[in-house]
DNA sequence: GCTTAACTATTACACCTGTAGTAGATATAT
DNA sequence: ATATATCTACTACAGGTGTAATAGTTAAGC
């Protein structure tokens, strides 16, 4: 089991851009970034993700090119874990019931639950 | 609407055991708390809640006894919003196709998400 | 080659968090 | 009434985060 994954907020964002498109410098992260932040900002946030070895970079010229190292289905499995767990003891269905309880629940997420019902039974009977 | 909840990890499990109980001494609560924590830990976390308007408390004597002043279900129901919107852009079908990749469902779950659905189309049609 | 523009590296700084230690106040036991 | 035990209040301190400014380095233009 690979360790966890920890990153802030503004680390996050970062990575979104990165992960819609794995090789950018930080000139072209920050234009496809909705912030008003400056480059210098960017690349502590840039620095502290390599760091944390989560982005790697290549150097071209002297300019770096950044590379997200783990997959974003990778990230957004384990947060998806945590969550759950931390806030329902891990079972899915209590946080199906608090967003049907909020009326968050709409047509499609019906149908992605049938589905998903349906496979279920294919697999276990 | 009311303004956001923000609490730390370890305020939340002070607050878990608040909820569970909604009117205890610091001393209880750390009874009631699995972990080594020393006594002013658990009461430098209270002063920050009660600071963030989370917990209120009445003294007795020279004791103060805490109690919630935000219902579990509200915090429940903001994260769980936040979550699938940082992460599945607030829909919900994502997040279960997800957890249906990467995670066994147990048949209580399936149970539970039919009663849903059937609840749902009860009210939707 | 030298100046300048464009990058990266280093430093900064306030606020949040986890985790207390110590000082001050007060009830209790004697 | 005093000493002691027990609470709360105040202070601390390192590591993470958001958000840069400034210094150092190197490619490019003239």
């Amino acid at each position: 089991m690979q360790t966890k994954i920890d990153i802030s907020e503004a680390e996050y964002e970062v990575m979104l851009v990165l992960w819609e498109k794995p090789d950018q410098t930080s000139k072209l992260i920050l234009e496809n970034l909705d912030k008003a932040w400056q480059l210098t900002t960017l690349n502590t946030l840039l620095n502290r993700l390599v760091k944390k070895q989560v982005v790697a970079y290549t150097k071209s010229g002297r300019e770096y090119i950044y590379h997200p190292l783990v997959a974003k289905e990778h990230y957004v499995k384990q947060e998806s874990q945590n969550f759950v767990q931390k806030l329902f003891g891990g079972s899915l269905s209590p946080l199906v019931a608090h967003f049907s309880k909020s009326q968050k629940l709409q047509q499609k997420d019906i149908d992605a639950l049938k589905k998903l019902i349906e496979e279920w039974e294919g697999d276990n009977d």
